[in-house]
DNA sequence: GGATAATAGTTGAATATTCAACTATTATCC
DNA sequence: GGATAATAGTTGAATATTCAACTATTATCC
């Protein structure tokens, strides 16, 4: 009975990304971060990689490029983010993090590294890193499906 | 430097749910069905308990009441869900499927048997039991932190 | 039995996602 | 060099989610 126990894993995994993404949500909202998990993924990449493209962006996030455009728009009316015209291509926007988009970095930081720290302290290593290699592999059998 | 790779594993888990449920969502445009995800989500909870009331089912798939609220709205405005009024408590709203709605079972597991037969073919069921035992885990500690 | 508290479900506002259509810009072709 | 094709990013419509506020109903209290 494999199939059954296909569906069963994948539920879990829907349900833990579910249960992940609530306590984020949640510990930012107890910061009064006025921020949401998906922005702070946008933040994450570009306090990695300040002056990104937004396609790159969208690649780099594995987000639909109009879903970009929208939590873009959000991060611009926060100040947290400006885009800026490329001089060498003017359909593309070069993103950039303000000062404020730096100031929260030391906010954010702290706090998701303590969720991380409390999760690590139930989990074994090894199994860290079989599940890791194993749901590396089971997306890359997910993207292959006709 | 466990930290990082507990995040790499959220990152993960959040990567291939949504590698899975786009793949689905593919395969429902392609047959055609005018229906997403989490409409189906809901219909398969209720093909397994139909007569249910919305409170309970809101249990059931762990989504927000008013979330669902919607989502059955849309079941409901094509005609695949009816909506009853319980008479021994009338703030209850019993969900019943409709014929329509159960002819779309009989369209709908092939399909999505067909995507977990596919997954299974390359995933070893030990593999699959040890995931899913851990991610079972790790659902408890996310849910247990503060 | 009436007042108050709790509850099921609904709705609105804001967020995010997907797809389609669009505009301005660049690349390619002849 | 001009016409056509391709591209980056935007926007709108519909879907879904979250939270707050609400209404009608039921439970509890005195």
């Amino acid at each position: 009975m494999e199939i059954e126990k296909v569906r069963l894993l994948l539920m879990q995994i829907i349900k833990v990304q579910n249960s992940f993404k609530a306590k984020v949500q949640s510990k930012l909202n107890t910061m009064k971060l006025d921020l949401t998990f998906e922005m702070l993924q946008v933040m994450v990449k570009l306090w990695q990689e300040d002056g990104i493209n937004q396609q790159e962006l969208s690649r780099r996030l594995l987000k639909d490029k109009s879903s970009l455009s929208y939590v873009l728009n959000n991060l611009e009316k926060r100040n947290l983010i400006s885009r800026k015209e490329d001089k060498s291509d003017k359909r593309n926007k070069i993103l950039l993090v303000t000062d404020s988009g730096l100031e929260l970095k030391s906010i954010f930081y702290p706090a998701i590294r303590e969720i991380y720290k409390e999760l690590s302290i139930d989990l074994n290593e090894s199994d860290i890193d079989n599940m890791y290699a194993e749901l590396i592999k089971l997306d890359d059998i997910i993207n292959k499906l006709k």
